[in-house]
DNA sequence: CCCGTATTCATACTTTAGTACCAATCTGTA
DNA sequence: TACAGATTGGTACTAAAGTATGAATACGGG
């Protein structure tokens, strides 16, 4: 990938190496090149090439980073039901009344405990628990909680 | 930081440069270097130093790594219990025998189920059970699945 | 207005759950 | 070995749950 950058890089290096280049020039007219000189002419040449060289490539490797992307997994974990299964309440056809029960039922309450929490008698309480034991195809209470924390139609 | 690595780059450079160094000495007295020759030549150095600098620069800093760590939460829908609750359990101090029986009291079983599924009797089974509401501190096996499922002391 | 369903309540009964008290056996620990 | 706690089982009793049946009332849709 060649940017805008690394471009920008490249002519500002031909632009520096042309500059020396006609320093050189200058040099060499105007300044007479000893022969013993050659050597410290030849190792500023050396020294500042590799400076520039290194100052390049410092440059255009800059903007090559490299980036490692890391997803660190999180799990959450969602233990409260927080949505009722409608279907399945639905499939079971439970009246208002029933529902209601069902729910006081689940929470561990006796049917004198229903009954009087909902202002009604024993007796009617006892009705619905049966018509609620026939619509789940439960034989007893205890069976009836488990189903509907099964099912997941109580909170 | 200047590891082994860079100290061991910066050596070969070194000897790259005194291998240099001679063979100019070397082209000095051997070759005759003519005048408009030394355009080439100081291009030659050049080129070589700034290959050289652009080489080392690259040898010694090389990529730099960025490493981003992203958070990525995943919502797990853990609807069963997979954990029991072992500190709500210590607390209660059942023994062996009752917590058998609670985890088949909760999942909805008589009192004859579970002595027929243990092989032990009825007696027995309401024995433990009784003792169960004691250690509990609940009144009815309705009430003691509803504080079972709360603590998540059962599956 | 009639019909089906929901809701309420009652009585009588059976079954199950739960309590109280006792006792034998086993088991690990001081 | 003695002892506390666990495990098992029994009897007798009370309380609650569950079944069966009947009946009155309310309420919305055809």
């Amino acid at each position: 990938m060649t940017s805008r950058k690394d471009i920008r890089h490249i002519l500002l290096y031909g632009v520096c190496l042309a500059v020396l280049i006609f320093t050189l020039k200058w040099l060499q007219w105007k300044v007479l090149i000893l022969d013993n000189a050659v050597d410290v002419y030849v190792g500023l040449i050396a020294v500042f090439f590799t400076v520039l060289g290194v100052w390049m490539a410092r440059q255009l490797v800059r903007t090559r980073v490299k980036t490692i992307v890391i997803e660190k997994e999180i799990i959450i974990n969602n233990t409260e039901q927080a949505t009722v299964n409608e279907t399945e309440l639905k499939k079971l056809n439970l009246s208002a009344r029933e529902y209601e029960v069902l729910q006081l039922l689940t929470k561990g309450h006796s049917n004198a405990e229903i009954a009087s929490h909902l202002y009604l008698s024993v007796s009617t309480i006892k009705t619905h628990v049966s018509n609620l034991f026939v619509k789940m195809d439960v034989k007893s209470r205890t069976q009836a909680i488990e189903k509907s924390k099964r099912l997941k139609i109580i909170h």
